[in-house]
DNA sequence: TTGACAAGAATGAATATTCATTCTATTTTC
DNA sequence: GAAAATAGAATGAATATTCATTCTTGTCAA
């Protein structure tokens, strides 16, 4: 199973063998190019492991999506319990993502590259859920925003988000030449230039 | 003797309706939800017409976007022609784009919100083509960039078309409650801002 | 003006394929 | 040896594509 900070233990479960391989391959394709004879090759367990385990295709999806999410909320916890003022928090969560895009890139990219409502009908818009939700709330403390308001969040929020994004999704394309760390406090000045925020370093 | 006005001719060219419907469905579904079927359809017009004029589903959604990719350059051409300074050419985008967004929100939502490597392998990357780099182009004169890196370069694009994708993106799905365009004068001034640049107005 | 004819556009039932899912047999675990 | 887990062949529903037929339009001879 793709881990964000633990590594997987020796004996790989068979979940995690086909969470693994469904991940590889939904990023590299694309889960509707992709089938369950595949996943199950790519994993090397049978079709009914799949089943049993997971309920098929969209249930493969589904449980991978949640571990993502759970695991991007762990990443904040840590950062929220290490870190004081919520501009710095969010500094570090963009260093976090920056540094997972290198050394995870496929599961950044099942978060920040994929069209997850083509395929999760159900599951809420993925900006609606506990992570990002989150980092928006962050970003509303670290910008005095005692008049801020509901559009002028919006705003800021698509500003760090937004641009975020961009570079992620460029990077995993392999249009940026270079590590996103490299480019964290060039990108960082700009954003609390543009966002009127004063850190005292 | 009266008669009956005839029935308005000029119908709508086959291959206008087969766009029309496929766009339609495509955006609200997904391509890969959408079947031959639902498009034979909703377009009122039978499969082997779909077949004879653009020989398949792929081959709808090709010639799609590269009719919207068409209409995207065009508009640029125009901002181009009816406005000077680089940055007000991009202000000018922006805002254009935003409106679309309101009139025409299926184009915007088939450029801006669909990854069209998961059905058109072959097509470059979007933000490869030729719309594209031409306002990556007209960023990098709107700011004054005689000492700016490659990498220095993406940051400032991955800003303005980062924060900018993300608000269609967030209007798109609905979660942006008043049309875009009243977001524009503060997301300048933020964006600006934060990229040094000046606007003598 | 009329009717015969040709060219090519449109049609949609039939076909072929893909692929998720089911189900029974087999193996492993305790 | 019972229960749980795994295996993968068989099934059938969904769906892209083909193609023989029908319809439309324009041309030209009588």
């Amino acid at each position: 199973m793709p881990y964000l900070k633990r590594q997987a233990s020796c004996p790989e479960p068979i979940d995690c063998k086909i969470l693994t391989a469904a991940l590889n391959l939904f990023v590299k394709s694309g889960y509707h190019n992709v089938s369950i004879h595949k996943i199950q090759e790519e994993a090397d367990v049978s079709i009914g492991s799949i089943y049993r385990h997971f309920n098929g295709k969209e249930g493969v999806a589904q449980a991978l999506y949640k571990h993502i999410l759970n695991e991007l909320d762990e990443l904040i916890d840590d950062v929220i319990a290490n870190t004081q003022a919520p501009a710095k928090q969010i500094e570090e969560i963009i260093k976090q993502l920056f540094e997972h895009t290198e050394t995870h890139p496929e599961i950044i990219s099942y978060i920040f590259h994929t069209k997850h409502v083509e395929f999760l009908p159900n599951e809420p818009l993925m900006f609606d859920a506990e992570p990002f939700t989150r980092i928006k709330n962050i970003i509303k403390l670290s910008i005095d925003s005692n008049k801020a308001s509901e559009m002028e969040l919006q705003i800021n929020n698509s500003l760090i988000m937004g641009s975020v994004t961009k570079l992620i999704q460029l990077r995993l394309d392999g249009l940026a030449k270079k590590p996103l760390v490299e480019s964290l406090d060039i990108l960082l000045e700009k954003l609390w230039q543009g966002l009127g925020v004063d850190l005292e370093t």
